[in-house]
DNA sequence: CTAAAGCTTGACGCCGGTGACAAGGTCAAG
DNA sequence: CTTGACCTTGTCACCGGCGTCAAGCTTTAG
């Protein structure tokens, strides 16, 4: 299939896939005319790296994941190397979460600090 | 004082003190040679700032702080603009932790899912 | 045959808050 | 006079993930 069609099964536009392969996440055949050509294996990698992004992985993250597919794992994540990834997300996820906490807390003080009573009328 | 003595007593580059200028947060006068000369309540609107994006306020966010304080109130978080921006800023807060947490969880299923037994070793 | 739809590469824009450079003016000390 | 510290404006670069044009191909439908 080609650009347009993969695009429209996955729901991203030919515009992103356009940059997927040029970040080298994906890749593709070319026809005679030098339009993409893709199959069934494309589709599934991009449907991973979507599925990844929409749980706020970057295309770093995910090149790992589609390594995995492309050597042949049913599944994107049940590589070494993804799994790395989804322990440093989950790190990373627990540290902004953290981060925003302290920083709630930060505001509410100050907030406190400049406004006295504001708070408690919220 | 001019801008250098300003940038080191609040403790931000000179480049960023232009910055707010421009974004029209500060305003300077201008002696003969075209020296931008400060006050002790220009040392307080930057101080004011930096105390806001330390906690993940914009520049935008200041504004209202900044506005606040210029119409003689002793501090920028007293008027109703900047009570609105608190406010504002809370629920920003306390959306981006709930949407980290959903994130967590969908994270942590897939990871579950891809690589069963992966997250008990953690 | 033509128009429309789809494809190609290339390049600029966005957002926030600067850092870093260029190319110059100013001013006090030695 | 010169050096060096400080000041001026203006511009490019960054990061991520594209959107959006431009200008030109191919293919398909009518």
């Amino acid at each position: 299939m080609r650009i347009g069609e993969l695009a429209r099964r996955v729901g991203v536009s030919t515009r992103a896939l356009r940059y997927y392969e040029q970040r080298g996440l994906i890749r593709s055949r070319r026809s005679a005319n030098g339009y993409r050509e893709y199959d069934e294996s494309d589709v599934r990698i991009v449907t991973e790296i979507r599925e990844l992004m929409s749980v706020g992985f970057t295309l770093e993250d995910a090149r790992p994941f589609v390594d995995c597919l492309r050597s042949g794992h049913p599944s994107g994540g049940s590589c070494p190397e993804s799994v790395a990834v989804y322990r440093r997300k989950l790190a990373e996820i627990d540290r902004e979460i953290r981060d925003l906490l302290a920083r709630r807390a930060e505001v509410a003080a100050q907030f406190a600090d400049a406004c006295p009573g504001c708070l408690s009328r919220a």
